[in-house]
RNA sequence: GAGUUUCUAGUGUAACGGUAACACUGCUGAUUGUGGAUCAGCCAUUCUGAGUUCAACUCUCAGGUUACUCCCCA
């Protein structure tokens, strides 16, 4: 009987694998450079963690937690998110005694959530995401929305739609709670079931609501607007004001409320619409919290971050064919040991070319040449290194451009600088991806750049052995 | 948690209750040191379990699972 993988989860291999990694280096690479540092919490953490951080109104908790208890009777749960988890490491490890605030950190792996699946939606999927902790100005919040907004734009995705709104402070949604239950209380009897649950629960809810009947009501309730204290007016007014001055575009929607019980003032969702049409909900939310690090038992500090669901965008990508084709891994060589007796050498060889950085794989099989041909041309080797005893007795072998069909026999000595030739990258002078085919001597290029009359000049060095 | 739905070779698809078929891929050979072609051959406990039947991929029941919807979320 054969074991297959549990509901919700995928296996993530081959051309999808190389998918995934391109869509977490992106964002890794952009998290650097706005000076995130990386940190890997733990995956199972203690179930009060979760229910006291993200709080126990939240969905998220009340039914799409995988807990369990452990051998030694503890309750544990696999995080369903991160930020809960980053807010106890810092305070555990007391990072903020110990670092200028605030702290910057972002994070990549798997969350679970027990739900159903559907499109854009797993039990076991993976977030990316940051966390900056510690510092109550406002610009924070537009640094990190402006992060995300960099890494969607680096990823290809033009028309992202960023929802912005803002929870206020504890006052103001204290005050506006009483102002939307008092107002829902008189419909409450028309509306869905999950309402009547959220007018006690957590009435802000409500607004979220998809039943249609019920969003004809939800469009006369109360505006959090307002209900705003003057600083929560102020701190939104700034953080709209920002994103205006750095052109990134955004939507007020004041409707948007967060399923996570932390968030309050500044919240925002990415929105993107495929081509094909597929509606993966959000590609990535966030906010800005004031109580989840004092309620882990750290000191009073907030905090703002967001998430991206790294499914859902590679989903996306792939729906609008925006991968470029050159994250697939190629092969540069493909070594033929001709015979058992060749092996040996054969794998001295791959290895010293390895180590001179190109990727290199080889044949196990004692199988004919023809054979080994074929199965290099599978993996879309760029070059065959072939080793039988003529060679070994040479110190010789023969390496062939499995392209242009050219070979040649390259003393074993000589090997590694023929090589770095052979992959020396040809670049035009004129530096603008021009694409001009350089190695043609007097590189007659069509690309408009406006250089030197005498037209570029090549710098590549294959030039002199290419025309011999 | 509720609803609809899928399940046959690695992939995509056939088969009235009666021999599991086809295409591509893969492997082996024709071809003993030079490939992408051609030709031959090989590759399935039909998701699992139980039931009905002389006979089940096909019908019934239970479970799993795929995809999607509601709720909610990344």
């Amino acid at each position: 009987m054969s074991i297959i993988g549990v509901k919700g989860t995928h296996d993530v291999f081959g051309s999808e694998s190389c998918e995934f990694s391109f869509v977490e280096n992106v964002m890794k690479r952009i998290c650097e450079f706005f000076a995130f540092s990386e940190v890997r919490p733990p995956v199972l953490e203690h179930s009060e963690l979760f229910i006291r951080g993200v709080g126990e109104g939240s969905d998220v908790v009340r039914k799409e937690m995988y807990t369990f208890d452990d051998k030694g009777n503890r309750s544990l749960t696999l995080r369903p998110e991160f930020t809960a988890g980053i807010a106890r490491l810092i305070v555990q490890n007391k990072l903020t005694n110990l670092q200028e605030l605030p702290i910057k950190m972002y994070y990549c792996g798997p969350v679970f959530r027990y739900e159903r699946p559907q499109l854009g939606r797993y039990r076991q999927f993976n977030q990316f995401g940051v966390e900056c902790v510690g510092h109550s100005n406002p610009v924070a919040d537009v640094d990190v929305i402006s992060l995300a907004y960099t890494i969607l734009q680096s990823l290809g995705l033009e028309n992202v739609t960023i929802k912005i709104n803002t929870l206020g402070d504890e006052e103001s949604r204290n005050n506006y709670k009483v102002a939307l239950k008092e107002f829902f209380a008189k419909h409450i009897d028309k509306m869905c079931p999950d309402c009547k649950q959220r007018l006690e629960l957590n009435p802000l809810r409500i607004l979220d609501c998809k039943v249609p009947e019920d969003q004809e009501i939800v469009k006369d309730a109360p505006k959090m607007s307002d209900y705003l204290t003057e600083s929560a007016k102020e701190k939104f007014k700034f953080v709209l004001d920002l994103l205006e001055s750095m052109a990134i575009p955004y939507e007020v929607d004041d409707t948007l409320v967060r399923g996570l019980d932390y968030y309050s003032d500044t919240v925002f969702e990415f929105h993107y619409k495929s081509s094909k049409g597929n509606n993966y909900g959000a590609i990535g939310a966030g906010g800005h919290y004031d109580k989840l690090i004092k309620e882990v038992g750290g000191p009073d500090v907030p905090g703002v971050g967001f998430s991206f669901g790294v499914e859902r965008i590679v989903s996306v990508l792939k729906d609008d064919e925006l991968f470029p084709e050159d994250i697939y891994n190629g092969l540069d060589f493909y070594v033929m040991p001709m015979g058992v007796k060749s092996q040996a050498s054969a794998v001295a060889v791959a290895n010293a070319v390895r180590m001179n950085g190109y990727s290199v794989d080889m044949c196990l099989d004692d199988v004919k040449l023809g054979s080994m041909f074929k199965r290099a041309d599978k993996k879309h080797a760029k070059f065959a290194i072939i080793i039988g005893e003529n060679e070994i007795a040479n110190s010789k072998v023969v390496l062939k451009n499995l392209r242009t069909q050219e070979q040649l026999d390259v003393d074993i000595s000589n090997l590694r600088d023929t090589i770095d030739e052979l992959f020396h990258e040809c670049e035009c002078c004129c530096g603008d991806d021009c694409e001009c085919e350089c190695c043609d001597g007097d590189c007659d290029c069509d690309c408009d750049c406006d250089h030197d009359a005498d037209g570029h000049k090549c710098c590549c060095h294959n030039h002199d052995k290419k025309e011999n």
